[in-house]
RNA sequence: GGGCAGUUACCAGAGUGGCCAAAUGGAGCUGACUGUAACUCAGCUGGCGUACGCCUUCGGUGGUUCGAAUCCAUCACUGCCCA
């Protein structure tokens, strides 16, 4: 049986250091399923792994895209078990690591089929909401489907909008594309999740954007200030330090945010999973256990005796 | 030493006699979330209780009043100005 063992957590706690070490113990590439990482010009700022462990180790989907680039959970599925069939051929075990929840359950759980959205109907969109507001979007969408209309948070812009996106693209009812059915992987997912007590979380999450600034961040967020208004920037690490560059923020202020935003990051992170039952949760430095619970799930015969 | 301004919940900051456990913002906490998701959105945030409610708060103390965060006196502290 072919697996694929997923590494997930919220930012922070130790997922790329425990991957490697995963990688080296399981012999297996590394899958990222953090969605900026994805950006090659995202370096610092997602922390993504150095030169020499990317060296070290094959990694997929690090530094891989434009920021221009346009990127999804759904072409994610479609990309990862692709490869996953290829990396099976000479991998049992195939390593995935990163906290992105929606892109990890887009791998685990398949995402449904909606067609892409055209530049030109997105802007359409945009702009009449930006000239009057949510409330003509809404009631486009409950004539055209009054069935989501029902279930959205009406005062989540971003879903209302996309629902009718979706519903104008395909000409169809949204909530007829969702099917939520969950698609029959031809591997097993062995679900790791690493977790610290919050206070430990919260000041390595300090201590890292501190570095992370050493590292040479301000500079990084320099040269792509003018890709600020790029959704792929609509990041934590960057969107605090463009504050910083219009004059909003002093430089203390925009990293006391950073540090501020990436915590909160942390807890939706774990909101997010918290709801998923298939993890089974560790603490990082926990890494005996967790290679015993990978090899007794994996390994056929461990598991014919359990 | 004199004058003026101020002291409100974790922080900032409204409120100047009853509708005040006290606006708003931030932080914190909880949650939702199937395609731009490190997005976007929601709820809670003095204590106890499911709720009607009850109890303890607006620098300290003492008054006025049926009733005070709000008025008066006084003390303490803070800021600015004059000496």
């Amino acid at each position: 049986m072919k697996t694929l063992i997923v590494l997930l957590g919220p930012t922070g706690v130790g997922k790329t250091a425990l991957s490697l070490y995963l990688a080296k113990q399981f012999q297996t590439p590394i899958i990222s399923s953090d969605s900026r990482q994805f950006y090659k010009d995202l370096i610092i700022g997602t922390a993504a792994p150095t030169a020499a462990e990317l060296q070290e180790i094959k990694h997929y989907f690090v530094g891989t895209l434009n920021l221009t680039d346009y990127y999804s959970a759904s072409q994610f599925e479609e990309d990862v078990i692709r490869l996953l069939a290829s990396l099976h051929e000479t991998h049992d075990t195939v390593l995935m690591s990163g906290g992105s929840m929606m892109y990890i359950d887009a791998i685990c759980k398949g995402i449904d089929e909606i067609p892409t959205i055209d530049d030109s109907l997105r802007n359409n969109l945009k702009e009449l909401f930006e000239r009057e507001g949510l409330e003509p979007i809404r009631q486009r969408l409950k004539i055209l489907d009054p069935v989501f209309y029902k279930q959205v948070d009406l005062q989540n812009h971003k879903r209302v909008i996309h629902a009718l996106e979706i519903c104008l693209m395909s000409g169809k009812p949204y909530s007829s594309l969702r099917t939520n059915t969950i698609k029959k992987r031809p591997f097993q997912i062995i679900k790791i999740g690493l977790m610290r007590e919050r206070e430990e979380l919260y000041e390595r999450i300090n201590q890292r954007v501190d570095t992370m600034m050493e590292q040479g961040l301000l500079q990084e967020a320099c040269s792509l200030y003018p890709f600020r208004h790029l959704n792929s920037l609509n990041a934590v690490g960057y969107k605090e330090l463009f504050e910083y560059m219009d004059g909003n923020y002093t430089l203390v202020e925009a990293v006391e945010k950073i540090k501020q935003n990436t915590r909160i990051y942390s807890r939706k992170q774990m909101t997010w999973f918290k709801r998923d039952k298939e993890i089974t949760w560790f603490h990082p430095d926990e890494k005996k256990a967790i290679i015993n619970h990978i090899r007794q799930l994996s390994d056929p015969i461990a598991q014919s005796f359990s």
